[in-house]
DNA sequence: ATGAAAGCGCTAACAC
DNA sequence: GTGTTAGCGCTTTCAT
């Protein structure tokens, strides 16, 4: 019985320094890299350790030191590709320095107060990345009262003291007004998400000021309801384009409301982009994969994730972290949903703003 | 001091006994309503408890008797809705009778043995349900190994003793095409996915068979090989769309492909439903979303992932779980993708097959 | 009905 | 450089 695999119960440290000859303490030294062991010792305890096949518990070593490796992420939804690409990117981040990640999920019907989550978590991870849900300032509350490396992913605007990562929503959205105003457009639609502080309203904002830093009137008609979801999108596109004069580009909030959008558009029996260029937010796959295929803003979504991790790493390791803020740059990606409006055959060039209209 | 909070460390089984005046035995006794305890004394001990805000710590517990009541999930992806609404039933159902669900996502960059990955939920969690990514024999045979309550959730083919929770696929794609030939479909074309055993070939076979037996020919032609994705499906639908005696129905494999299907048409200037008909299989969210609706086949996610965990909690509790198989079924849901042949306007009613073509 | 002791697997602290 | 002891928070077993 040279490997005692899942013969009689896991292998232990014990069995471990049993083997090699050495007590459960060098044995430990030995795995953990600590000082104080020989060379050759610790060589020794490497080989049989990895010959039957020990892993550390990480119940045991929780309780003994308070330290899992482990790191949890609180997520407030798995159904979107948005919260999906930011995992991967910690999950990535986390493994490539031996940690593991686990994610709980809130979920609106199994009520379980805030503090008995992290409480939770905290019993058995180091620290936690947490991805509020919208308008959650309670779970803030709760989060500062956790004693427990915290960092938080994608905010919403309330988010204080607490280390942050998040990327431009202001820049983001003022490159594709520009992107849409250089393209000849000057009657942009606004698709909006919840009206609430947070990258909603800031991108709504840069929409506004772009098109005031352009000369151009901010018409109200122009600024169309929705609310992050496809459906909102379709809804909100679809006024936009009952509009005696509709616009000839759309700035969706998000990709998902683009994917509404396009829905509406070719709905309309008009064509993206040859009568209305579309530009999303986000770039999460989906957008690769419309037709056609939408440019949108990049979120570094997956570098999100991995900066969140790395802060988080800093303050589990008592690493003073310089700025507790972390904003990452967003980017134009250009697909196939936005072209220059000569292009659009409604309007010649130089001609622009003579003959508009439906 | 009468709430220990935040203030000297977590608030532990000690404390409670300390202050009921009890022993710890007498206070673990009390809080996991265990006989061997009055009444009077549990209900104090249940009251201070509650009191000064004891949580068992999971890390303890689990080392002390392998018990965590946690459950984990092994999930292949998290940037899908399918897996998410799986996800949302087994939380909840998890944490209905008071365990916990923590999912741990496989990645391909972060290399990790099937082994050690086990072996590591194995420390922390009392069982595992475990939904596959495709192909992945190789992770079955880890399964087997692991001396763990384990549930499969929506197998792919292969799995053979492990109990498992699927949904009735060829009942399902069944139902789809009795639909598209009620309404007076007889050219229905087919978006496959991969091209191994699984769902995508069991639907695949049911359309054949139900074309067969209601006397139709099945024509490869018909048959346009996609993968489950958006991108895979628009290419599929559109290599069907070119065809010289074009579909006036499409069942697609799955809801994405349905999606990138939708595209195609809507793109080679025709309409859903009223030129072709369009079928999906899922029944994600987003399918209730796009512009038509879709008409799909539900798969009871949300029950799917509640039953792993039911069966998966009979396996912990000792209970034989009578048959360790459980298929699920599947429902035909209408919305606006699809419609009569007559309506089409392309066939007029008793001139059925006369005219047909582009 | 209640309590004392021992131990789950590990590591911090202190020996030697 | 290495070993011993104690203890993390809990529950089992075996008293009483």
């Amino acid at each position: 019985m040279d490997k005692p695999l899942m013969s009689d119960g896991p292998v232990t440290l014990a069995h471990v320094a049993q083997r090699a000859g050495v007590s459960q303490m060098t044995a430990s030294r030995a795995l953990n890299g600590r000082s104080g062991v020989s060379a050759k010792t610790r060589h020794e305890v490497v080989r049989i350790a990895t010959q039957i096949g020990y892993r550390v518990n990480v119940a045991a070593r929780k309780l003994s030191n308070g330290r899992s490796r482990i790191i949890a992420v609180l997520a407030p939804d798995l159904t979107n590709q948005f919260i999906g690409e930011l995992l991967i990117g910690a999950g990535e981040a986390a493994r490539k320095v031996d940690y593991e990640m686990l994610v709980y999920t809130l979920f609106d019907e199994t009520r379980r107060s805030h503090d008995e989550v992290l409480r939770l978590l905290q019993q058995f991870a180091d620290g936690l990345i947490a991805i509020l849900p919208r308008g959650a300032t309670d779970y803030v509350k709760a989060l500062y009262a956790a004693s427990m490396p915290i960092v938080i992913l994608d905010h919403r605007g309330e988010v204080a003291a607490l280390p942050t990562i998040a990327s431009n929503h202001y820049e983001g959205a003022s490159m594709a007004m520009r992107h849409l105003l250089e393209l000849g457009h000057t009657r942009i639609g606004f698709l909006t998400g919840p009206d609430e502080p947070g990258a909603s309203t800031e991108r709504l904002t840069a929409y506004q000021h772009v098109l005031a830093q352009h000369g151009l009137r901010v018409d109200p008609h122009l600024i169309s309801a929705g609310d992050y979801t496809q459906r909102g999108g379709f809804e909100a596109a679809r006024r936009l384009l009952g509009l005696k004069k509709r616009p000839t580009a759309i700035f969706a909030v998000n990709d998902m409301a683009a994917f509404g959008a396009l829905d509406a558009i070719k709905d309309a029996g008009l064509s993206v982009p040859n009568d209305v260029s579309l530009i999303g937010f986000d770039d999460i796959p989906m957008a690769a994969q419309t037709h056609p295929p939408l440019t949108t803003i990049r979120q570094p979504l997956v570098w999100m994730g991995r900066s969140a991790v790395n802060t988080l790493l800093a303050q589990i390791n008592g690493i003073d972290v310089a700025s507790p803020r972390v904003t990452l740059p967003t980017e134009l990606v250009v697909r196939a949903s936005t072209a220059a409006l000569s292009a659009t055959g409604r309007v010649p060039v130089g001609t622009r703003g003579a003959s508009a209209g439906v």
